[in-house]
DNA sequence: GAAGGTCAAGCGCA
DNA sequence: CTGCGCTTGACCTT
């Protein structure tokens, strides 16, 4: 896969618009003083999980806002604006999550169908240093693409992109900056986080 | 309520 | 050196 394809062209292609890759989202200045501030300010959390006979930190750090209760001190209002010239939907909820290093990561997964509403897009914005997404069908043949996700890129993924794809970050032991990637959805009304 | 999937780290092997 | 596939278990989803 060519990773540096024209952004315009969609990675999957659906009737929902599929995944695309918008590189130039945001501008260099507004990527690092959105990284800057977030980085410092978002209250992040820790989460742990049982692995084999004992307890592991969970390979990132956490953070998650409802949309009508954003910290005015961080710049989520201001991102939300812009994903919402690209993206518009009725988003609900802002997760963010701290890969710290190269050994930070997100094994392979899909968006729980369940949490989200049906036919509206999940929005994510990366920052700080670049790392790589892959992305794979779930049928059929298994060819994965490989997305190099920059600061200031938007990853639009439709809802059903859902259904038939799973993306994930590896782990890597090349030496890697922090990379904040910031998440908006749209939740069921009864959505409890 | 049972069954099946998720998702984490480390090891062995190619 | 690098990347993969396999493993267990608490919790979640179907």
């Amino acid at each position: 896969m060519d990773l540096f394809s024209t952004p315009a062209a969609p990675l999957v292609d659906d009737e929902q618009g599929g995944i695309r890759y918008l590189r130039d989202f945001a501008g260099p200045g507004q990527a690092q003083s959105w990284f800057e501030a977030l980085r410092q300010h978002t209250d992040w959390s820790h989460q742990r999980r049982p692995m084999y006979d004992r307890v592991v930190d969970v390979p990132r750090l956490l953070a998650s806002y409802q949309i009508d209760a954003l910290p005015p001190h961080l710049p989520l209002a201001e991102m939300l604006g812009h994903v919402h010239a690209q993206a518009p939907a009725p988003y609900t909820t802002v997760g963010l999550n701290l890969y710290r290093d190269g050994s930070d990561s997100v094994a392979m997964h899909n968006d729980k169908l369940h949490t989200l509403v049906p036919g509206n897009p999940i929005a994510l914005v990366s920052l700080g240093h670049p790392r790589r997404m892959l992305i794979r069908g779930k049928s059929g043949t298994c060819h994965s693409i490989a997305v190099e996700l920059e600061p200031g890129s938007l990853l639009v993924m439709s809802h059903v992109s859902q259904l038939t794809h799973e993306h994930g970050i590896h782990k890597t032991t090349r030496p890697f900056g922090q990379r904040i990637s910031v998440v908006f959805r749209v939740r069921p009304p009864d959505w409890k986080e």
